[in-house]
Parts: structure tokens; C-alpha cells; sequence
DNA sequence: TATGAATGAGAGTTCATTCAT
DNA sequence: GATGAATGAACTCTCATTCAT
């Protein structure tokens, strides 16, 4: 600490320059080059800043690479809070998660992919944590569900388990969307529409009317 | 063809008995410690072997992991066509999949987590030869779901996209069910029935009569 | 001279207070860790400074060493000086040489373990000066011995060498001595009346009436 | 192991070709800029191998001082046991002793200078094997010592107590006599007999006749 | 005076790969 | 076929030091 203080106005962690910066930095080259394929030589290249104001910033190359991923899910949670709170419904709520998780993933370069490549192996020494980090993410989504179960919305499910399943089906369509094919591009037109419909369907109550 | 082809290369690759003790070790360290925490040298001592002989069975060490992840695809698709072939029909099909690829992701040590691990990130040189990998797998459900598409025992989507989901959709579940948890306790019992249930209701035909 | 003078140095170096408690802290820390164990940073929290300050006081790493080495030699030096100036006679003059010299390096965690340590390599730049700090002291005693000499209390041998070669003798056994087992505690105890004996007999005057 | 192998004729440690000659160029680095001054690098280009040699003979930067510092301690034992054997008695062993002792830390830049500075400090975390090492060396002496008491030929004194004391006595006395200056010169020439006496005169018999 | 963010050369170590035997 | 000694680029990380404030 002392590092990250300096001037506290700015977003939430990672304070005001230079953490950011590389941070920033760290996101494009994680994402680009995994985990072990950005050392910390070119990250610090990519931010502008020496080694040592890498180190000064953050304790090891774990850190950072924690840092930005910490990041891009707190990110996805605010957008995924920012979506609801009004009283939207059933179906509505269902594809607003799929649509925007896809669009968060299928986004460009940014540490986004790393959401969808990161949650699995690559460090073991930190996969307790990145599983702790997806779980935060799925436990926010197990809750909406839960609360549409509550209201009769959608059907009674496992939430977690739901939620977990509903990340998995958006990523792994993602991750096929990104490729440069035409396969591709068709699945990033029909994607969110097919996912929200596949999605729907799955959770919808039994039409015992 | 292709995928049906495939699970005969797993016999004529692996040679004299040397190639597949190398690649048997192999699948068990990549599995455990990832592809980076897996040295070459790691895997000659578990395989029994010196360096110079694993250099002459593989080229280099992405040969050996594109081998180990090759069998471990192989291997899925043989019990995937093991499976029907007679008339079994929609919703059972739709279970048996899920059931499959879900039973042998959570099998403990063996390369099958590699799969659920592997297909992004990690080795960003082997990405493509890895998601074409994933896509041999992924379109041959998609054929499945394509035949049952015809015959009007499930309702009509893009088979591709659709097969991809499912595979996230249960490929999330798992590597979550994996942990050591009480929740992770709870969904490897409930997993394979609430997934088949999520995944049936996604692609039944509407009722309408 | 210049023996005599050096005690004073302390005083007028260790400026108004900070400097001394850098001081301090940078003994205890050279002596527990040695010169390259103990970081500036490390210094500096120890003596509760910041580094900025360290490098005001001390233009650098190495000063801060002489500067521990300097006191802790200039301490030695004006013991030994408030032990004699009566007329204390020979074996008596030997005796207590050795028993504060071993005293003081068998005292704890102090910068006394430093002089018995730092004399030779660690520091190859600082060797010259190291040495002309021992050799400061050594001729110290090389005085004391020439007057006894001087006045048939011991015999005639040199001075500066036989100074030298007390300083190892008792500095090999302390350092033998401070180790945890049951023969250092042995010598800790039997120490200083053994070696006293054992200069006293190599120094005294051959018998011959 | 396997690397030390090869041919088993030559000396003792440290086998053939490579492991010698990176034992060979440490030494001489190692005593002429202490262990922190001797990269591994450094080493690797006296020695003309490449660092992986470095690595493939010795595990870490502290095998390599160890085997180093071990390698010295056995060829002083090796001398000291060479030199007698024979009935040589009292005055002539302690002479011998201390001669030799003297002539192999005075010699040139060999890792000789190293045991006389390595034996405290440097390396913490070596201190322990280190001091064993000596130890040894001052177990060999203090038996020698103790032969001698039990024949009567040397007076009775703590045997170990008395090898370490004999051993800081020379290494002292070494140490400035190495030095460039007059003083220095003068103590190589002198510093011999002038130390035999000393050591001969600590420890004969009384006189009692 | 006093601070601590920033620097960057250099440290020890790893590891996929080669090649003479 | 089979070996393992040898290579060296690249890695993460440390630390004495500087300097704008």
C-alpha cells in the first residue's frame, strides 16, 4: 500500500496511473499471450513503466495477472447490476444476462477473453482463487434466478448449478464466435438470439395453465 | 467422416508400446500441473524414459500435448459412437450426451480434465489445431442433433451452435462440480439429471400438437 | 594516537540522533543477516526512517557499513582503554585483553558478532578499509605489548603480529562458541581462563633468572 | 547424479572434466569477490561452459561454494594427515601444524583465501554446514593434540578448544600478511617461526623436571 | 529536511531442445 | 534406436540508488 493511495477519487482498485496503466496493459498481453506467454518484461514494455515500478505496484506476476481478472468480473457484475433493479421479467432477465455476457466476452481484445479462458487451469497455483472469482459472478446470476423462481417466473431449478450452466453455454458458443470463418460470423449474428431462445426455453415453468 | 475415422489413429500412432507410455504419462502431468507446469524432463521420468527418446517420439512438446489431447478427443468420440446406432430416440439421446461428456470430465486425475481445460487459452500457438479439435467433436453432435432435427424429434436451431452450447453447458457445470466442496458434492448428484432436464426442455418440440 | 582519538567519532558522526538510530539499526541488522542480507529498505523500516532520510544521512549501502564497523571498533577500543592506564602488570595486561575481546564477541546478537565476522571478504571493496580499521585496533594492542616488552614483563617477539595473532585466536574460539551445542557452551565457560593461559604462556619471559 | 559418473578414476568429488573445472574457476572467483561477487554467470564464462552446464553439475549457486569450500578442507586434511604418521613428536607437530596451516592459506589466489574467510558469515544459510566443515579440520587437529597430551609431550588443555585457537591464530595473522605492504612482507618471513614459538611455548610441558 | 515512487542492471534459476556417442 | 550432457535464451524478481516534490 502507499503505492495504490496517492490520490482517491479515481474508479475502485488500481488507483490512479501507473497501477492502471499497467493493469491495463497486463489485460491486452494476458489475453493475447496467456498467462505465461506475457512475461513480465513485456508487460512492463506495453505499459511504458520499468520493471521496478511493476513490482512497486504489485507484488508478483500472480498479482497482476489476479488484479485483472478481479477487474474484468467486477466489471461484468456492475454491468450485470446496472441491467435490472426496475421490475423486468421472466424472459427479459434471462436473455439480458446471456446478451450481455456474450457481448462482454465476444468484445475485441481486452481482457474480456480472459473471463472466458482464464477459469480453467493455466496457474494452478491460483485456481482456488479464479474459481472464487467465477463463483461471485455465478452466485449474483444464482440469485436472480432465484428470485424469479420465487415470483413463479421460471421453473425450479438448482440456481448455481443454473447459473453455472448459463456461463458455460455463453462462453463456449463465444469462444467458437471469435474464430475468423464464416462459421464464425454466423454464429455472432444468431448467437445471442438462439442462446437467449435455448436459455428460455430451458427455464421457462411448465405451461400448466 | 473424419470423426468416425479418428479413434483409429490412436492405435496406429501410438507405436511400439514406447509413444503411448510417453503419451500416458504425459496426459496425467498436462492434466495435473497444466501445460507449462509439465516439464519435459517431468514427463521422461514419469514415462520411464530419457529425453532422447521422447525427442524421438515426439518433435517437441506441443507434438506431445496435441497427441495427449488428440487420444483424449478420440477416446470421447469412440464412447459417443459406442452409444446409439440403434434407434434410440430424441430426449434419451439429448441425456446421453450430456451424461457422457459429463461423466468423463469429472473423472478424476486422467486427461479428461485436459479437455475441459485445454480448448482455450493456455497455448496460444496450438489454438487452432486445438479448437479444430473441439470442432471435430462439437460437429459430430451437431450431426446427431441435425438427424434429430429431421426427423422432428427436437425443435429446429443451428446444430453447431447449438452442440457448442451444450458442451459449455456442461463443461462450466463440471469444472465447478470438480472442487472439493459441499456445492461441488451437490451438483456431481444432481448435475447429469438437472443438465439432460435443462437441456431437453431447450430442445423439444413446441407442443403444439 | 589516532587509537586513542577514535572514540570520540562516534559522538560527533552520529548526528542529531537519526543518524545514530540508522546506525543502530543497520548493526543489528548487518549482524543478523550480514551485508548483503540486510537491505536498505530493510534498514531504513528497522530504524523507522524513511529511505530518503538513510540516503541523506549516508551518501550510501557501504557508508552505512563503516559506519557500523567504526563504532563497533571504536567501542573495543575505549574498553580496552578504560581497563588499564594504572599499572597493571603482564599476565594480568594479557588476561584481560582476551577476556573482554571474548566477552564482547560473544555477546548476543550486537554488532559484536560483525567485527569477528566482517575482517576478511563479504565486502572485497570494502577490504582495504576493514583491514585498516582491525589494524587500527591491533596496533592498539601491538602498544600494550611493546611496553610490557619495553619493561622485561613479557617477551620480546612482534608486537604487531603477536597482537593479530591474539585477535584470531580468541575470535575462532568465540565463534566456535556462540553455536548452540554442548561443547559451545563448554567453551563459553572454560573460554576465556584457557586462552588467557594460553597467550599468557606464549608471552611470558623466559624463566631464566 | 549420472553427471559425476562417467569415469570413475580420477581424484574424489567432482568427477571428470566439467564438474572440476566449474569447481576449479569458482574457487578462484569465489575468493577473489566472496560469494555474492561471483555470479553464476561469471563462474560459467572462467570456467568456459555455459551456465546449463553449471546447472546440469551442481543444483544450486550454494552446492557449488560448498563443494568448493569442501574441496579445500580435504586437501588440507589430505596434507595434514601426508605430514606425519611417523613418530614425529611434540615441538615438530605443533611446528608442522602451524606451517602448514600458514603456507596454504598464504598461497596465491586459490580457494585457499576462501577458508580462511568463508568460516563465518557470508551465507547464513550455509553457516551450519560450513561450521561443520570446520570442524572436521578441528576435530583432526584437536586429536592430534590429545595423542600428544596422553604421551605427555604437550601440556593439558581443552583439545578442541586449543585446534580452533591454533587455527584463528594463524588465519589471522594470514590474513594481514597478505596484504601488499612492508608490514605484511615482513610478517610472511617472520610469521612462521614466529607463530610455532608462539604455539609451542602455549602448549609444552611444564617445566617440572 | 524528508519522502517514497520510480528505475533498471543484474541476480539465480528453468527448460525445451540439440547432438555426439 | 536410445542416451543424457550440454546449451543459452528467457524467466521472475531484488535492490541500491535517484530525484521531483
Amino acid at each position: 500500500m502507499g503505492a495504490v493511495r496517492t490520490n482517491v477519487r479515481s474508479e475502485d482498485k488500481a488507483g490512479p496511473g501507473l497501477a492502471r496503466r499497467i493493469r491495463d496493459a497486463a489485460a491486452r498481453l494476458f489475453a493475447r499471450h496467456g498467462f505465461h506467454g506475457a512475461g513480465m518484461r513485456l508487460i512492463a514494455e506495453e505499459a511504458g513503466v520499468s520493471i521496478g515500478a511493476l513490482y512497486h505496484y504489485f507484488p508478483s506476476k500472480e498479482d497482476v495477472f489476479m488484479a485483472v481478472l478481479r477487474q474484468e468480473y467486477d466489471q461484468r457484475l456492475a454491468e450485470a447490476q446496472a441491467l435490472w433493479q426496475e421490475g423486468t421479467s421472466a424472459p427479459e432477465v434471462v436473455r439480458r444476462v446471456v446478451e450481455l455476457h456474450f457481448a462482454s466476452l465476444a468484445a475485441g481484445e481486452g481482457g474480456g477473453r480472459l473471463v472466458g479462458r482464464a477459469w480453467q487451469g493455466e496457474v494452478p497455483t491460483l485456481r482456488p482463487q479464479i474459481l472464487a472469482l467465477r463463483e461471485e459472478y455465478a452466485q449474483y446470476i444464482a440469485r436472480l434466478l432465484s428470485k424469479a423462481m420465487a415470483r413463479g417466473e421460471i421453473r425450479r431449478t438448482h440456481p448455481l448449478l443454473t447459473a453455472y450452466a448459463l456461463l458455460g453455454l455463453v462462453e463456449s458458443v463465444t469462444a467458437r464466435a471469435v474464430a475468423g470463418d464464416a462459421v464464425a460470423h454466423e454464429m455472432r449474428e444468431e448467437g445471442p438470439q438462439e442462446l437467449a431462445e435455448i436459455a428460455w426455453r430451458a427455464l421457462r415453468p411448465d405451461e400448466a395453465g
